[in-house]
DNA sequence: CTAGGGTTAG
């Protein structure tokens, strides 16, 4: 008798098929588990969790929700790993109307019990498609219902509450979670930094580095510095930029594409493109590739710039690179397009990008738009609005205003009053800068009844606010806690080396 | 053995 007898026959294939997963290579690890299939391997609910998870992963929720018919007929029963994973595929494909619809289903009827990591999925996919009030009622029901509610759960309700601009809600979350005994971690932190950071509340940026780091024993990662980085960088403060990736760098929390890129931004905000391509030559040497976001800045800076011949080789370049454009990537391109004058032309490039097959946002519609009036084209721009419907995207209040505008500065009084009230019925109200605009031609021209009555309905229709407040800091270096508080925060090193 | 959260762009 031999002492050890060959493994299993489905033990090596499972062990790939989770190695495939490691590596990210879902759609390998998919292939390999039809193969699996095929091949007649014994194959229980995990590895059919596990390949389910897969298919969320790579986008093809239809196979995954045939390998849920699949654990069926085989006489399985889909546990609370099956469910969360679809659940959670769903909300990735902006199908959270589906999701909550699945959700509340197999709750009612009992099909599984929703545990925290259930629960947290949902919430957070509620946060990231907007329907945060719901995610927030959900979040108070589960404790309701039982289900204590724990550090990644109150990460993704305070990451959302930043995300709004809600600071002192997540702040108060974030003692809330202290005292129940919850203990925040980085994901926690990271948000209400980077939101601090944001609206310059610098002294509170420095009092939570300095509990995260002290009290909580917290070292900061990639992600914290990376935050940091940028928020130091948008702020000016280009040399402690600069330090903090040296201090990085120094602790072997190596700054990854998003630092570099961040870095980047920080030489191309002031328009010093050599400091920014030595950035991107940095990246290459470190054998990091550039990504869409890295290009992306890279593109704007040029556009701004008006150096839209190299833009559009760096377009060009991209391609090369086999990276697929983004929608921002376009919308900078046809924005730059549109700052030259060159509308027509940026017209012809949508239809070029559309015929593509790429998508397409209102972002995209509002700066074509945009380009088109202010170059005179309002009857383009008109049959280009008519044409957004068309591609199933919804005129949003941004929209709306746009070519009320166009239309205003070019005379189209009747037609700017007809859009006008269509906004109005579709409850969006006119900004600041149509109202200005309209005041402006009221004083400035014969005053004709029709803008007279659409100034009324601005004013009736409660317009008061200011929409678009810029911040102006009083001084740019008075932001920030400046290098010495920076480096008292990161000087300890040896304390702080201690990983957990 | 399988599921959840935080960083850069228009």
């Amino acid at each position: 008798m031999l002492k050890t007898r060959p493994l299993p026959y489905d033990f090596h294939f499972n062990q790939l098929l989770t190695a495939l997963v490691r590596m990210k290579h879902y759609n390998v690890a998919v292939s390999f588990f039809t193969d699996m299939c095929t091949l007649s391997v014994p194959i229980d609910i995990i590895t059919f969790n596990i390949a389910i998870n897969c298919c969320c992963h790579s986008n093809r929720l239809d196979y995954a929700f045939s390998l849920l018919a699949g654990i069926f007929k085989r006489g399985f029963v889909p546990d609370v790993f099956t469910y969360t994973t679809l659940i959670r595929g769903l909300l990735s494909q902006d199908k959270s109307a589906e999701a909550r619809i699945l959700f509340t289903n197999l709750v009612k009827y009992k099909e599984f019990q929703p545990n925290v990591v259930t629960y947290s999925t949902m919430i957070n996919g509620l946060c990231k498609t907007g329907h945060a009030d719901m995610a927030l009622w959900l979040f108070r029901f589960m404790e309701k219902s039982g289900c204590k509610p724990n550090t990644v759960t109150y990460s993704t309700i305070i990451d959302s509450l930043c995300k709004r601009g809600l600071v002192d809600d997540a702040l108060n979350l974030h003692s809330e979670m202290i005292e129940k005994g919850i203990l925040p971690n980085g994901c926690t932190y990271s948000p209400i930094i980077q939101v601090l950071c944001n609206v310059n509340r610098w002294g509170e940026v420095d009092r939570l580095l300095k509990q995260m780091i002290d009290d909580m024993k917290i070292s900061p990662d990639i992600h914290t510095f990376t935050i940091l980085v940028d928020a130091y960088s948008k702020s000016g403060k280009l040399d402690d930029a600069k330090r903090l990736i040296e201090i990085m760098n120094e602790r072997g929390k190596y700054p990854d594409i998003v630092t570099y890129s961040s870095l980047m931004q920080a030489y191309c905000s002031r328009g010093e493109m050599d400091e920014a391509l030595a950035v991107l030559n940095t990246i290459r040497s470190k054998k990091m590739t550039p990504n869409c976001y890295t290009y992306n800045i890279l593109l704007d800076a040029y556009c701004r710039e008006l150096k839209l011949d190299t833009a559009m080789d760096l377009y060009r370049n991209m391609a090369c690179e086999g990276l697929e454009p983004t929608v921002e990537t376009h919308s900078i391109l046809l924005h730059g397009l549109c700052r030259l004058g060159k509308s027509v032309e940026a017209l012809a490039f949508f239809y070029k990008i559309q015929g593509q097959g790429h998508k397409l946002d209102i972002v995209i519609y509002r700066t074509l738009l945009d380009g088109l009036c202010k170059n005179q084209y309002v009857d383009k721009a008109l049959s280009l609005f008519h044409l957004t419907r068309c591609n199933g995207l919804i005129p949003d209040r941004d929209t709306y205003n746009i070519i009320i505008r166009g239309c205003l500065r070019n005379k189209r009084y009747s037609e700017a009053c007809k859009f006008m009230d269509k906004m109005v019925d579709c409850g969006f109200l006119a900004d600041a800068f149509t109202t200005s605009l309209l005041q402006h031609l009221l004083l400035s021209e014969v005053q004709d009844p029709i803008l007279l009555a659409m100034h009324q309905k601005c004013l009736h229709s409660g317009n008061h606010e200011e929409n678009h407040r810029v911040h102006i800091p009083e001084d740019i270096n008075s932001g920030g806690p400046g290098f010495t508080a920076l480096y008292g925060i990161f000087k300890p090193k040896e304390d702080n080396l201690c990983e957990s």
